[in-house]
DNA sequence: TAGGCCATCTGGTCCT
DNA sequence: AGGACCAGATGGCCTA
């Protein structure tokens, strides 16, 4: 009956969504979270992978920009510290042990428009 | 209580 | 035809 294929397309959609969404809990997972006590939210997730992923292809350019060269703890300390990237804006910097903090991969809520 | 985030239902569109 | 994908609507839950 109708009502029948109606019920089986929204289980569907059910599982297709929870497929979504574990999809979503994985990439949380690989993204960073400093700071951050309740998890990202889905936009926040995707936000967050973006920036991840600029701040990596950027070092992997500094990386082949300096490929021939040995030590690269003093490249890291020379170009990737605290105050070459943007400051992070709702995070709280909380022991600062952390080479690579909210400040490298900084996701900031607020200036993305969400509509264009 | 308003706003943010979310899950679900639903009908439309496109693909197999 | 039937499934996948999508966006709109709706209601629940939580927090400032």
């Amino acid at each position: 009956s109708a009502a029948r294929r109606r019920l089986a397309a929204n289980a569907r959609e059910r599982r297709r969504m929870q497929g979504l969404n574990t999809a979503f809990d994985r990439l949380r997972r690989v993204v960073p979270q400093w700071g951050q006590d309740k998890k990202l939210s889905k936009y926040e997730t995707l936000q967050m992978a973006l920036s991840y992923i600029m701040a990596l292809t950027r070092i992997l350019a500094e990386a082949e920009r300096f490929g021939s060269e040995r030590d690269w703890s003093s490249l890291h300390c020379e170009h990737f510290g605290r105050d070459h990237y943007l400051a992070f804006a709702g995070a709280k910097l909380q022991g600062d042990g952390e080479p690579y903090g909210p400040r490298l991969f900084g996701f900031q809520p607020e200036p993305f428009p969400m509509a264009s």
